[in-house]
DNA sequence: CGAGGTCTTGAAGACGATCAACAAACGTGG
DNA sequence: CCACGTTTGTTGATCGTCTTCAAGACCTCG
């Protein structure tokens, strides 16, 4: 069940047999999420971290005037709350946005991995990083870019994380969220999100149906959203 | 010179001296930047990682067409490229905005101090992730806030952090940066941060001049920025 | 003294929000 | 099986925030 997130760190730097047979034993039982509930809740102090094995889910705040807006989107592999481990309180929520499957690990655990093993507990860091330059990347958009520039990014990105724990078909993969979703990840209203794809679409760059995306000009589309993967840092590296 | 980390570090956990030791012990030489030079080049691959003793700095995008965009405002204390120990190769640089001083961490002290003070480590750790939860007020921000929240909340989240340092005095801190600055941290243009400075005066929120900013009504700017420290993880806990 | 950066103000226009309405798909219960 | 409410996607019209362009005042500094 954590082989994906296993593929996630070996795409950046050698992983020992040890090491994974350590993060295996640390795992503890998979507890599953229906589409809509939370798998972490914003002023919760989690007692142990979960790393997603099945279906999406987002980093979530709501604003007091009901607004909504996330932060990131998560997939199979991702350790989504791990930071938990050592900041104890959520300021924000994690939504499932499908039923989602996760691998509970006690704090108690993970613990004594940065006791024993400080390459693995690096690699742990670095996952966090990794979050912590895909929330750049986001500010960026946010702050220098329009909407449809934004959306494009946002479906680049997902493509490259998709590709590496095998989630994507040629140039297709699944997404089954609503335009709501999406807009609340690209900090527009729903309406003007409708409109962004609509354009996106009669540009050829996105195929957009029953859940399933499909990006038939990848060139086109990277050119659009100005994407630079250098943030995901997919080079295996001694880190 | 690593007072001010150290004090950061004692707002979240109990450290003690023996690691505050290691730390000292791991530092190197001390490196000034005039304003306008960068600590940190994007696509660089650093061999030590700054900490920041004086001045102010500021994690810096360029865009393709020239527009600028600050994902972070790093002071006195912040240990402002320790990323670089894992992620290797910088995807964003990072901008002296006044002359600065810095202590230089090689890489292998800092990955000694991870093989032997786990503790430690993830109070290193914790820093980063620290600026995770940053940037993701930032992105809410930037997503559903106008600009005169964004700033108001920028000023809250200043003052909040150097009071950690104590670069405060009453309500009132050093920052001496331009209008221009201001306005690529909020993902405006100058012109309407000006604007937006000149309605927050008008409401008795706000006095900056000679780069000095006052905060006359803290209660004020809290509720129109809707600003909750909560991310700032300013809890003494086991970590 | 001139040059350049900063702050400020005005006017025009673009991007996106809001409000409103409707159609299609879906799950639920009768 | 149909009636129903709900969610989702779509379109149009109006409005507001913010951008862009332009210009002038002020300041510092060589």
């Amino acid at each position: 069940m954590i082989d994906a997130f296993l593929k996630k760190l070996r795409a950046r730097d050698y992983l020992t047999e040890v090491e994974a047979q350590a993060l295996q034993n640390a795992a503890g039982r998979v507890e599953g999420f229906n589409a809509g509930s939370w798998l972490v809740r914003e002023d919760s102090r989690p007692s142990h971290s979960l790393l997603v094995c099945q279906g999406l889910c987002a980093r979530t705040t709501i604003l007091a005037d009901g607004g909504r807006q996330i932060s990131a989107i998560h997939i199979e592999g991702d350790f989504v709350d791990l930071p938990s481990l050592i900041l104890k309180r959520m300021d924000h929520g994690i939504l499932a946005l499908t039923d989602c499957k996760a691998i509970s690990f006690p704090h108690d655990k993970l613990r004594e991995i940065t006791a024993e093993f400080p390459h693995l507990t690096r690699l742990l860091w670095l996952s966090t990083l990794i979050d912590l330059a895909t929330h750049r990347e986001w500010i960026v958009a946010l702050g220098r870019r329009d909407a449809e520039s934004r959306a494009a990014r946002l479906f680049c990105e997902l493509k490259t994380r998709m590709d590496i724990v095998g989630l994507t078909r040629g140039n297709s993969f699944e997404l089954p969220i609503s335009q709501q979703t999406l807009s609340d990840c690209l900090g527009v209203s729903a309406v003007h999100a409708n409109r962004v794809l609509q354009t996106l679409r009669a540009r050829g760059l996105l195929q957009w149906s029953d859940g399933t995306v499909t990006l038939p000009d990848w060139q086109g589309l990277v050119k659009l959203a100005d994407f630079d993967p250098t943030y995901l840092q997919l080079e295996i590296e001694p880190r």
